[in-house]
DNA sequence: TTGTAAATGTTATATTATTACATAGTGTTA
DNA sequence: TAACACTATGTAATAATATAACATTTACAA
């Protein structure tokens, strides 16, 4: 059974901002967006964040400091993270292939490490930037 | 046949220190070690990084916006990136594993979007960590 | 030798993120 | 319910990361 996350006032406005937003969004970029919602210092902001992306409602597209919302209907992935990014429009989309997760879930090399995490980000061209 | 590129002055500065670091070094670690050579403002720090990545010999490691040189003999796979990170020791390794490498280059989604690069980052903790 | 691209130097500023400290709410359990 | 622990909130200050704008110089190919 998943655990239920009672999502936090705070938590709840950033999420419901971020889950609504057809692109990431970035921290200022929120806070600017909640200011009339009673939310007026980044670290309000970054804490909430920090606890939806340990919660795995939102993930963090670290090559572009935004944040955007968990596309898998059961929020439990944000160990095992991929996205394609569009480096001309900037659209960013979750990638859910499950041999691709698999694959990389049971990757092993000789250093000896034992891996608990992913994050993978692809970066190209959508289907509408190539066609320009 | 590779190309040459022949490092400016600020670029052979900034690559060699961070050529011979063991471990990451972010920006302003960077800046603050070669102030003694010359080199004052972020700015000049930051082309120059620019610059080694674009050529591909060093790496930024996007979840801790540190940079690290390139681990292969050719440094031409600045566009297809794997690193291995330690959650604990905060050890870094590029992972040059053929498999992964052909395998992440020939991924193909029903997007139809186009790849021309990738950047992974696995976490997990190393062996001396582990042990612990 | 001249035109052009790349690199440099400098100041200021924008953007992203955390420290430190005080207070309030939530839920458990003695 | 009282005491406790834990999570969340509020606020101010500041640290850390990165870029804009402008002037000048260097490298090198045409």
């Amino acid at each position: 059974m998943e655990k239920q996350h009672n999502l936090s006032k705070n938590q709840k406005i950033i999420f419901d901002l971020i889950d609504k937003s057809p692109e990431p969004l970035k921290a200022y970029s929120i806070l600017f967006n909640v200011q009339k919602k009673g939310i007026n210092a980044p670290l309000q902001v970054y804490r909430a964040l920090d606890k939806l992306v340990e919660i795995g409602k939102i993930h963090k597209i670290e090559s572009r400091n935004a944040f955007i919302a968990c596309q898998n209907s059961s929020c439990q992935i944000s160990k095992a993270t991929a996205f394609s990014i569009c480096e001309s429009c900037e659209k960013v989309s979750e990638i859910s292939n499950t041999k691709l997760s698999k694959y990389l879930s049971n990757f092993a090399d000789e250093s000896g490490m034992k891996y608990t995490k992913y994050n993978l980000e692809f970066f190209g061209l959508c289907k509408k930037c190539k066609s320009k």
